[in-house]
DNA sequence: TCTCAATTTAGAATAGTTCTAAATCTTGAC
DNA sequence: GTCAAGATTTAGAACTATTCTAAATTGAGA
């Protein structure tokens, strides 16, 4: 386990991210990262601790938040922070942007975002920008439909 | 107070703000909206709280959140979302976007966006997009200048 | 096998926000 | 001006989301 600091490219399955951050791959671990790839609904801590007890029934909520902070810390898992609501998860961690549904709160992958050039964004002198997050908002083809 | 749906574009003062919305102006909401205006580093609900506390002795946290509530309502303020902390709040209704330093955790208001139509996005059939939220991170100058 | 550090666990604690019911204020009708 | 109806404020309780704590468990390396 040396030679870690000198890998470039992190790697895409779950044992070597988490290695690569210095984290063990564990069954909770492993438990939480699959719930969120099943159902790629941007659940809850909540609704992640109920579908993984589902399966492992001693999992506790402390583990799931652990787990959620380890996978996000890895570059696994992406959070997602709507308006004074619960975070959500995402596992998908291709570049995208999300769509949120103003009626209904339901979030959509929107496999398009603004790059920093596209952006043309001109910081003031100083900031060092690191990545750009785009969250959209409307109503989702069920609400816009429903609203005449 | 009739005629209030056929007046097409929203004045700026609050009085008409919150009379467009079927609010009415208080002394509080008033209070709350100059603390908001009087430093605007996007403060939380708390933070506001004490400092409306400081010159309007009585007031609520209840008050508080209904008055940014209100303020929201009549789009006079905007609600800025951090990861997993308090909901924060900002006067500044031209369109900017946010700077979120991941190391200090400051906001910075950046007078730069990206319009629907200069991000050319395309949306799957059905969504109904009302506008876009960009969130910058990176470190801010302070945090930048330490970091070597 | 032993030791040490990482991880998990249950439950307590904290933070942020919303709810409730009573009191107060405002507005429009008379 | 007076009154009723509805909006707003208030304190505090309640609730939800998240973090903390301390003890138990696990796993890796010596």
């Amino acid at each position: 386990m040396n030679a870690v600091a000198s890998k470039p490219p992190p790697e895409n399955n779950l044992n070597e991210r988490l290695a690569h951050s210095g984290l063990r791959l564990t069954p909770q671990r492993q438990q939480v990262h699959e719930v969120l790839r099943e159902k790629m609904d941007h659940p809850t801590a909540d609704m992640v601790f109920m579908r993984a007890k589902a399966k492992m029934p001693e999992i506790s909520m402390a583990t799931v938040y652990n787990c959620l902070d380890a996978l996000v810390q890895c570059g696994m898992v992406r959070q997602v922070t709507l308006d004074r609501g619960a975070t959500r998860y995402c596992p998908n961690m291709q570049d995208h942007s999300h769509f949120y549904c103003d009626e209904c709160g339901s979030v959509h992958d929107i496999l398009q975002t603004i790059s920093p050039e596209d952006a043309d964004i001109k910081l003031p002198r100083g900031f060092r920008l690191k990545n750009i997050e785009t969250n959209l908002h409307g109503l989702c083809p069920d609400c816009a439909a429903k609203a005449k």
